[in-house]
RNA sequence: GCGCCCGUAGCUUAGCUGGAUAGAGCAGCGGACUUCUAAUCCGCAGGUCGGAGGUUCGAAUCCUCCCGGGCGUACCA
């Protein structure tokens, strides 16, 4: 059961006798919430307070009518008032006992109650580009996508994940011009899906190249004119007599040099580029030759949506080689999708979509684009290009319109970086323009991956960093814990707790921080075997299987044999508490979308189960009743760990 | 210019809808292994929560201004 709102409405009852504005009622009983020091009791109301201030009482006189209007005996000791009106509430160990026992033997969903008003979610999330292979920056998307899933499924939510592939763009205009020009016909045959990624590099580059030389520089250097001149001329500028204007002017000129020097330095970068370029004789001979590189993508990628018979068969011959590469991924995340609807699956629906845009007046022409003009926004989102080609922004409306009618969702849920939430915003206020105004439309942001040096992570050359090698090494330098452990026997053994290790490593650590901040990516953080990760909890499991090893525990005897939990020790009891604190961690992450609050919860219970670990001797317990009583706290311990980890989409083992 | 986000201990960070003395981990110092995994645990020290005002019984959290940083800003995704 969900402790916490239970007692909540239990405060609500309390509360409708003593006001009877609903809206009040309801907002003071959220104020119920888990103590933060233990010497408070377990949990508190805080709502005295407040409704004292409203009916001009004495906080505490007003606690004391709330407590006499409160039935929580059940759950409860007699509340206690502290303070300037806090009311303190402590669990009843025979309360807490009874709990943790029936969760003992709910091993299908070890005492969380599915919710009672479920609601269908379409959770977007992961959506790589084909052709281009996965990168640090899928990392996120995917794995708190991933967690989002099984926790809001495990709720008892009906949840549809869709992973929205790039499929249909410009890349593969690239691979398509790439493979018409440059394929080696031995090594597609040998490997097709590097030999798709080694074209679809070099001919990002060739575009790259051109690009640069031809718009990019010449661009910066009229940025780098302009922004000289605007320093000569605050330079040149009298100083405003007020002190205060003068230095702020002194700033601005400060800023405005920095500036400058960032641009130069950008300068200098591209023309290394270039120059790069050009000190290789082949590929410096291949772009002169390609010089229109650029726009005969952009053709081939035109070609392919114009139903091109050629590149439409390369499309088909390629695509699945993509996939399949993206999917080994994925399978090494064990990471699974209902479906993955990609771009293309709208190529059809898109003319559609502009035209009912604007037939119902949403869609006017603008500098010969088709754009959606709205309220509080000063650029117009763009549907459709001078050139007819449709956008990201198309597609998205599209993808909108699909899901509500196949699905017919309370909420769809974008899990995609915060750079993009511009882009939501005006979709989702679009959306809601078209129509699509009854339903939750969310942009769950994330931050960036960092390197140590606070940058985006990054190659030294660089180039994204390869999720595929970042799996690598995170296994690897896992396997050096699993090689140190003394209770791993077989190589085989420590190469599948190296991998669960690793793997779970990396979605730990990303599922720990707030999603919405920045973090920067280290493995001897992720690996420590101390504090808040992944293998920490592993461990923490592991020592309890260890238990149950050495004890030779029968754990199905022990799960069903209805014996008593005693809560006698500190230890024993604040442990307890955690546990049953399960179903409100998770509640937690579904209200706020974030996991990190079940990390942190996990990370609470292994602290709370090391602290009895020490305290409290299980095998060598005083008296058999009190063996079994701390077996079962370490069952539950284990499973809630194995169950929390589980949700994250991380893997426990037995041994290390 | 405008918009969004961020600033918490030496470092990496958590902090729920405003709650009581701001929590962790690392690094530092001091303890605990003939005892269920010491890959661990316990203790100590370390903070004017970027700054200044304001709202409130109560502010890291809400509002205003300032300082510092990131990101985005009409046809890429």
């Amino acid at each position: 059961m969900n402790l916490l709102a239970t007692l909540r409405e239990r405060f609500r009852t309390a509360l409708t006798a003593l006001t009877d504005d609903e809206a009040t009622v309801g907002e003071l009983a959220e104020m119920v919430l888990p103590s933060q020091d233990a010497k408070f009791g377990d949990y508190q109301a805080n709502c005295a307070m407040p409704l004292g201030k409203r009916l001009g009482k004495p906080p505490r006189e007003i606690a004391q009518a709330l407590i006499e209007q409160l039935d929580v005996a059940e759950f409860c000791e007699p509340p206690e008032i502290a303070g300037p009106g806090f009311i303190n509430l402590r669990l009843r160990d025979e309360w807490l006992a009874a709990a943790l026992a029936a969760a003992a033997t709910d091993a299908e969903r070890g005492g969380v109650a599915p919710v009672d008003a479920p609601r269908t979610y379409v959770l977007d999330y992961s959506s790589p580009n084909v052709a281009k292979p996965m990168h640090v920056g899928h990392i996120r998307s995917t794995v708190i996508g991933d967690a989002l899933d099984k926790v809001l499924a495990f709720l008892g939510h009906r949840v549809i994940s869709d992973n929205h592939i790039g499929d249909w763009g410009t890349q593969f205009g690239m691979i398509i011009y790439g493979y018409k020009h440059f394929v080696d016909q031995e090594a597609i045959k040998k490997s097709p899906v590097a030999e798709l990624g080694r074209l679809y590099r070099y001919v990002n580059r060739l575009v790259d190249y051109h690009a640069t030389k031809n718009t990019t520089i010449p661009a910066l250097q009229e940025k780098i004119a302009k922004a000289q001149t605007a320093i000569d001329e605050r330079r040149h500028a009298t100083m405003p007599f007020d002190a205060k204007e003068a230095k702020k002017e002194e700033k601005k000129l400060r800023q405005a040099e920095g500036a400058l020097a960032d641009l130069h330095n950008e300068l200098l970068g591209l023309r290394a580029k270039l120059a790069e370029v050009e000190g290789d004789a082949a590929l410096a001979e291949a772009a002169a030759a390609h010089a229109d590189v650029g726009k005969a993508v952009l053709a081939e990628t035109a070609a392919l949506h114009a139903g091109d018979a050629t590149n439409r068969e390369l499309w088909e011959r390629f695509l699945p080689a993509c996939l399949a590469e993206m999917q080994a991924t994925y399978d090494r995340l064990n990471v699974t999708f209902d479906h993955a609807l990609g771009e293309s699956f709208y190529e059809d629906k898109l003319a559609g979509v502009v035209e009912d845009l604007k037939q119902k007046g949403l869609a006017t022409e603008s500098d010969g684009a088709q754009c959606v003009f709205l309220d509080g926004f000063d650029a117009p989102f763009i549907v459709q290009k001078q050139d007819g080609a449709f956008l990201y922004a198309t597609t998205d409306l599209a993808t909108i319109a699909y899901r509500m009618e196949t699905w017919q969702p309370d909420a769809i849920l974008y899990v995609v970086d915060h750079r993009q939430s511009f882009h939501f915003d005006q979709l989702f206020a679009t959306a809601r323009k078209w129509g699509y105004d009854d339903v939750e439309l969310q942009h769950i942001s994330f931050g960036t991956v960092l390197g140590e040096d606070g940058r985006p992570y990054k190659t030294r050359t660089g180039s994204a960093v390869g999720l595929a090698g970042l799996l690598d090494e995170a296994v690897e330098r896992a396997y050096a814990i699993a090689e140190k452990s003394d209770v791993l026997t077989t190589d085989e053994e420590r190469r599948t707790v190296a991998k669960r290790i690793g793997i779970g490593a990396i979605k730990y650590a990303d599922l720990s921080h707030n999603r919405t901040s920045d973090y920067k990516f280290s493995y001897d953080k992720m690996l420590a075997m101390t504090g808040n990760t992944a293998a920490y909890m592993q461990y923490s499991y592991a020592r309890v299987r260890g238990i149950f090893g050495k004890g030779d525990v029968d754990v199905a005897a022990l799960r069903s044999g209805g014996a008593r939990i005693e809560l006698a020790e500190p230890a024993e009891r604040a442990l307890a508490v955690a546990l049953v604190q399960f179903s409100e961690a998770l509640h937690r992450v579904a209200a706020d979308y974030r996991p990190n609050y079940l990390t942190d919860y996990l990370f609470d219970v292994a602290s709370k189960y090391a602290s009895f670990f020490e305290n409290c001797p299980v095998l060598k317990a005083p008296n058999d009743e009190v063996r079994t009583s701390r077996l079962l706290l370490c069952d539950l311990t284990a499973r809630t760990i194995a169950r929390g980890l589980e949700l994250l989409g991380i893997e426990v083992v037995d041994r290390m």
